[in-house]
DNA sequence: GGCAGCTAAATTGTATACGATTTTTTGCGT
DNA sequence: ACGCAAAAAATCGTATACAATTTAGCTGCC
């Protein structure tokens, strides 16, 4: 088994072309094999994948609605490079939809949902214990399924595709503002929360999980790096 | 002033055809002046809007990412025919971010959005009085625009998007499932909230969007209908 | 040496063209 | 008449082509 909580696409196959340069791009930005800001040029992306521009501009167009890469007019389309104020928004949007998924989720919460939730975060744990970049790569996704299954076990298929978003969006703000060395520090939490949810204690629940998303916050750095890039790179 | 609450894109300009054409779509849909189910074939609205089926095409799949149109593979776009079960997730979102938002929108609310909203409102009620297609329309979008202006005034671009979807689907769901001829029934009880939130009675206020939101759905009638277009459309 | 302005290369915006798939129509047989 | 099969029309999926804009490089002048 592969990648785990994708659902993919049940329906006939893989709609279009565009979808799966689409979603390539996407995992190798949430993996963070692409950088904020990396430059993605319609051509190269259309080489890279044997597709023509068109693919390849549809694909970039569909991240944009994402949030994942900005496109500029006439200037081309990068790895979005949220800034500070941005990564704000998207924890506060974090911290007021969770809760309420996670509510909803532990009203129809089925022993197979607790038992493969327990399964994601055993394999993140080993993950963890793991060396190298793939482990590290493969550790940022498992973290982020944690919250993305709660969103498909509440059965509310908007909110999973919103959480999908601000899923990804944090990776790439963590990626950006992140201090500690540790991915995704608060793999304990999970665990708590699952637990929490077991012994019914919702509201205990939701409380593990503001802080838990408020640790994830407190650990970003979040200035102004006004790229300093000319003069001051060189004055110290 | 025009439409308020739409912020458009303050940038230099429009920044791309494509999003005029999708802007323009997803009003007349929202306004109802396209029903759900209608085909939106590419080459009918290129000619329409006297551009390229590549143009078309792209304000399509935009409008799909945000749910108002469904693109079936090789077979084309349709305004799209939310399922009743599509339209109870719509508002169970509904409940689970408005409170929320109202939250944070009444944290940070001016004198200044207070008036912009009780302007709102009377622009509301005036087109409620009024008769015909174009002032029903007109109210419509006021309706939703109150919703919308709180988003706004939270600060949080990312649930203002998100409620952006949201209000919009919630016409498409309102125009096939709503039974009272009221167009949104609720007119009062947006000046009940607005008036919790100026006497900081923050509780209330939430409790009152809860109720508004569960009154717009309780008018709705979300049965199966199967189109019974054939013999039984005649055996009564 | 440095900067203004122009020219050329690269990249995006949009249109058109062609192949593939679906839908409709036509026509035949029973 | 009815149903079914094959052809025709319409529509979408993708590629290519051309125009417009930006960016980089270069020349010449100060």
């Amino acid at each position: 088994m592969k990648s785990a909580a994708k659902a993919a696409q049940a329906e006939d196959s893989a709609e279009t072309g565009a979808q799966q340069i689409r979603d390539a791009i996407r995992e190798a930005i949430v993996e963070r094999r692409l950088s904020p800001g990396t430059k993605l040029s319609e051509s190269d992306v259309g080489n890279l994948f044997n597709v023509s521009r068109t693919l390849a501009r549809a694909a970039l167009q569909a991240l944009s609605y994402e949030g994942l890469v900005s496109v500029e007019k006439n200037r081309g389309a990068f790895v979005a490079y949220p800034s500070p104020d941005e990564a704000r928004q998207i924890f506060a949007a974090r911290r007021l939809v969770e809760p309420g998924i996670l509510r909803e989720a532990a009203a129809r919460i089925t022993p197979g949902d607790i038992a493969q939730l327990r399964q994601l975060l055993l394999e993140e744990g080993r993950l963890m214990s793991e060396r190298g970049q793939t482990a590290r790569r493969a550790e940022i996704k498992a973290s982020g399924d944690f919250h993305l299954m709660l969103a498909e076990i509440s059965g509310n298929a908007i909110m999973q595709r919103f959480m999908e978003e601000l899923v990804a969006r944090s990776s790439l703000v963590i990626a950006l503002y992140g201090q500690s060395t540790a991915s995704s520090c608060g793999h304990s939490e999970h665990g708590d929360i699952i637990a929490a949810i077991e012994n019914d204690e919702l509201d205990r629940a939701c409380q593990l999980m503001l802080h838990h998303i408020a640790h994830i916050e407190a650990d970003l750095d979040l200035r102004e790096r006004k790229s300093l890039g000319l003069k001051e790179a060189f004055e110290l």
